[in-house]
DNA sequence: AAATTTTAAGGTTAATCTAAGGTAGGGGAT
DNA sequence: ATCCCCTACCTTAGATTAACCTTAAAATTT
């Protein structure tokens, strides 16, 4: 489960991420509401924790902008306990939930998975191609009865071909889709892990390849 | 959002309609051809998703019937897998995308979104002249049944005179549109090029040509 | 120390460019 | 009108380039 966490307080957000890390969600952090809008919409995540007091753009203009663009992906406001009516007016704008500040880890645990359950109720958590399936929870790219549990980076580069079958995604949108809208990384990064992920697509005997169109790039495709 | 969605498989169609009323679209659902054509013709959906395999009338001849009676409703196919010419045959008709099956709801859901904003942005996915028609996700060619993948250049000149047409282009302009504003290629470039499109225009038995005219520059003729 | 990610290096090839020889439109001289 | 010539355009095939592929080893994280 992959989640952004919006929060300009930078030691609060190191002990909230070390924690949502040994819980084995995959968090990006980042300080200030234009770095979290930013995030969003260039990343495929399954929940987004927002601070509602932040620098640049406040909390509840992120909410309302991602809302209006057509992004579903639940989202977690942090108030400041006094602010009611911001809880409100961000439940009007489209939230899901909202904490007051300050919060116990474990009631922030709860709402985050009370958050991801509601979402998985409606949402199927396994994606298909041709005889390939890979499972959004567990991480595991299977077929052929055969199965490996893959690493983050591979899971998050298979994912986007499998949300996006037919279309081609160049190497520098996947280095932004998958590494991050501010990596460092470089196309070669790409190149590797397509590699990668071909050797797991053909030990599973797949029907499926990654098709690569030089100059443009890469796409799932059924073979025959 | 309201959808006509059109399935005989009753159970995968209720697990569709649910999801897409989770996502807060309003789905009419049907399960045979005939009360497709009906609903599209009487309600105005902002789009439709048509199975191809449904009893009384298939779902090509639904998508035929209403592009000839003016609709201009976007509309998504389900293909199985293997009819690959019922695709393309599918986008020679006006269908605006389609998804094989099975197709995970994420998918679906990407697609329909897809569909419903390209619908927005009065920019369709399909170009189309004459008997041709050129696909902008997957770079595909096509044309009375066969197809081809072009390589970029070719694929951008192709878009170029889609969406010009009627209007000559000169060489230069072809050169700053295509090959970029600080491109160091020369005018026989693009002749070069031209001449590949020509090649794969005539191999698809196109009824357009790409006319020249001398001291002016090119444009899609449609013959006769 | 085990797993994951990044870097580096050498090989491969599709896409693009170049060059060269051919075709044909059109203006001017007859 | 007709011919001639110039040059814009056409086509092909081969050379070139850099985008991509793979592996392995180094660095980093867990």
């Amino acid at each position: 489960m992959k989640l952004l966490y919006a929060e300009d307080e930078v030691s609060l957000s190191e002990a909230v991420v070390d924690v949502l890390k040994y819980h084995k969600y995959i968090v990006d952090a980042v300080y200030n509401g234009e770095d979290a809008l930013l995030y969003a919409q260039s990343v495929q995540y399954d929940g987004i924790i927002l601070d509602i007091m932040m620098p640049k753009m406040d909390g509840l203009e992120v909410l309302q902008r991602l809302r209006s663009s057509g992004c579903k992906t639940p989202i977690l406001l942090l108030t400041a306990r006094s602010e009611v009516e911001d809880q409100i007016q961000g439940l009007d704008l489209g939230a899901d939930d909202y904490i007051a500040k300050p919060f116990s880890m474990n009631l922030l645990l709860a709402r985050v998975r009370a958050m991801l359950r509601r979402r998985e109720e409606f949402t199927p958590n396994i994606l298909r191609c041709g005889n390939i399936s890979l499972n959004q929870r567990s991480y595991e790219l299977s077929g052929n009865g055969r199965a490996f549990v893959l690493p983050k980076l591979e899971y998050r580069l298979m994912e986007l071909f499998m949300l996006n079958q037919g279309i081609y995604l160049s190497t520098e949108e996947i280095l932004v889709k998958v590494w991050g809208y501010d990596t460092e990384a470089e196309p070669g990064s790409v190149w590797v892990y397509i590699s990668y992920l071909r050797k797991r697509l053909s030990a599973l005997n797949a029907d499926i390849m990654i098709a690569a169109k030089r100059n443009v790039g890469y796409m799932l495709e059924v073979l025959q």
